[in-house]
DNA sequence: TATGAATGAGAATTCATTCAT
DNA sequence: TATGAATGAATTCTCATTCAT
């Protein structure tokens, strides 16, 4: 992504300091979305003077943006790791799943920004950043499943594309779900580890009907 | 709900001008956001002073409430009338799915202040909205879903809560993808007509295998 | 000249408020030129909240505009009734130069913030302003300097496009003079009074002696 | 003239680098003026740090009042050679002319903070600039008008410091005109190069006819 | 009850100046 | 001597809210 680099002066600064205005910044941002968030709040909070801030980032945009990218190389890394994995394609869901949890509860900023962002009119570059960042799209999720189709896995009359779409909403909506009631326990679905593990094998229960050649593995 | 009460003044006015205000406001919050929205630009569009706004609402937070709730009651109307019908479990979602798309249709405003408020501002405000469309997947889909299995149309073993919540995030992301896609052609899925029609058969094609009595058709 | 209207709220203002508006802006323009001006500094001169300025005016280009249009209708009166005065051209020129000082002397911040811009290249309207109001300029002198020469006052063979930059140069810079004289008091010429009527006097004579159709009157 | 020296570590600087530095200010403030430049700008075109620009001058005024003085040298400079030249008070004023036309032409950076600052800012600030200026119409024109009259040239009741300041005001004006044109087109008097000869040449003559023993040649 | 002018806190951003290295 | 990060006061402008009429 390009314009999203901050000025040299915030690079040179020391990493713990850089972290403090990142993560102070991405928790403003994420409480009050890009419009509502208050340069003069983050400063007072990190304890820098507000002509600092402007001496690390061109202005309001550009800070957003190196956070939210920040997240973005976070959350990339997280799933890197599973589509190598040999296992069948109802686990390697699984995996992505706990995946997006975990992450969500080491950095449970970043998606509370992106999902700020998903819905905010007026963030210009808000198309740009929906498209960068859906944790499970269908970028990941399709050739996982194409894959998965040539190994038999998958009955082969299944729509791949409306298998992606609807792996997707579910996924995220979980991730929602967990999100919303670790962040301020609204608990919307009383949605607890074992709650939400339950609805886990549940659902994978169901997909695995829906979705596998013969039905019941 | 408490605190969604708009002052008596407001309930005096000719039912026509109440009208007219919800829903400039609304579109006003649809397009901006809660905090956005500017109430100079309302009562410019409405054609009313900006103090008579104050005589019938305490203040912005008031005003999008009740111009929310207002959206609450019409979506429950909508999907009043499937719950009675005489059909099959995976009639009545797909039912649903189309009442959804017709509300969109109709009140495209109401969903995008949904949308926009979901994860924004302050935990208490945003919780008093949830809660309320919580309504949906449980208070709609559950007994639905219960029914259903009373019924032997589901499979005894279907953890319902988990299918009700799967339900719910399949027509949320649906009617995101239609309303997105409706509104302003970010077109995540390339949702047009078509596709969500294709998509929608897809699906309950899916549902099917895996939560019907009978498994594999 | 369009987009010079203040707010309504501005007009509907008591006139000894809207006088005093004027004035304070006019001479915070006058002292600083127009990107100098605080408008901080004119609401506290003024003694009003720094946001009813802008109910009164759209922005800071327009409070500047609004004041310079102000001053530009007061400097047409000042010259409108020399034009058809029965005199000879000589005469003419003395009483537009007078009704020139007469000018500064009544208005002094109009023609301050006159020279202010005159050089300010940031003002965006600029170069209209300066088209708008040249004291005594081209589209003011020539017809004058024609007259004379049908009258037979000036000689045939004068260059009378050459003439009126020559009669503006002089009168601005008699102007210039003046004003910065009477405005601080630097005396560049010491042009007192007496001073300035033997300049004018000296200067209409080799006037005469330059232009005039058998020299010496 | 006191306080525009300069910090001993300018002086020290190698000439070439003061040069840079001088010119790349003189640029800046003939583009934005003395309130409207930046010394942020500065330094970065220069290449030097901000920190250097403090060791070398005192402060913004103080660069700026050493930027000026040092085009005052340059202006004296090129109007010594004229002074001294063997012909008639007419011809040395055309040649004055020509003179500043070249000076403006080579130099017009100078010139044009010269019209920026005329009538910009605080009084005591403006006080000495323009002191340093009357040095063109006392210091050089008045002598050389002196010198004429006692060699016969001008008619013997001529005010001579009324012509000074006539003269001043006509090559002042001119250079306006001429120096305009030349920067931005603005072309208040259209004064291509064709133009401003012919306005020379006819001013000239009508001089003569002012000034000139014998009257109408 | 309706009005809309007045308010002032707060927003983002700029920039001359200082000072520790 | 040279650096450039840090500062914070000052800038223009917005907007929810109040209140006298």
């Amino acid at each position: 992504m390009k314009g999203i680099e901050p000025k040299k002066t915030f690079l040179a600064l020391p990493l713990e300091k850089q972290k403090r205005i990142i993560e102070t910044a991405a928790s403003e941002f994420a409480e009050r979305g890009f419009k509502g968030a208050s340069l003069n709040s983050i400063v007072e909070k990190v304890g820098i003077a507000k002509g600092s801030l402007y001496q690390y980032f061109h202005d309001k945009q550009h800070l957003f943006l190196y956070v939210f990218d920040y997240g973005i190389r976070l959350a990339k890394g997280a799933l890197k790791e599973i589509e190598s994995k040999e296992i069948s394609i109802f686990e390697q869901i699984r995996y992505s799943i706990f995946a997006g949890f975990r992450f969500v509860k080491k950095h449970p900023l970043i998606y509370q920004i992106y999902l700020k962002i998903l819905f905010e009119d007026k963030v210009p570059f808000r198309k740009k950043l929906i498209g960068t960042l859906r944790f499970y799209s269908h970028k990941y999720l399709l050739p996982l499943l194409k894959r998965a189709k040539e190994r038999g896995e998958i009955r082969p009359d299944v729509d791949l594309e409306m298998a992606a779409f609807m792996l997707d909403a579910m996924m995220e909506k979980m991730l929602q779900a967990y999100t919303l009631s670790y962040i301020d326990s609204i608990g919307l679905y009383k949605a607890d580890d074992k709650t939400i593990n339950r609805l886990v094998d549940a659902w994978i229960d169901i997909l695995k009907k829906g979705l596998a050649n013969g039905g019941i593995d």
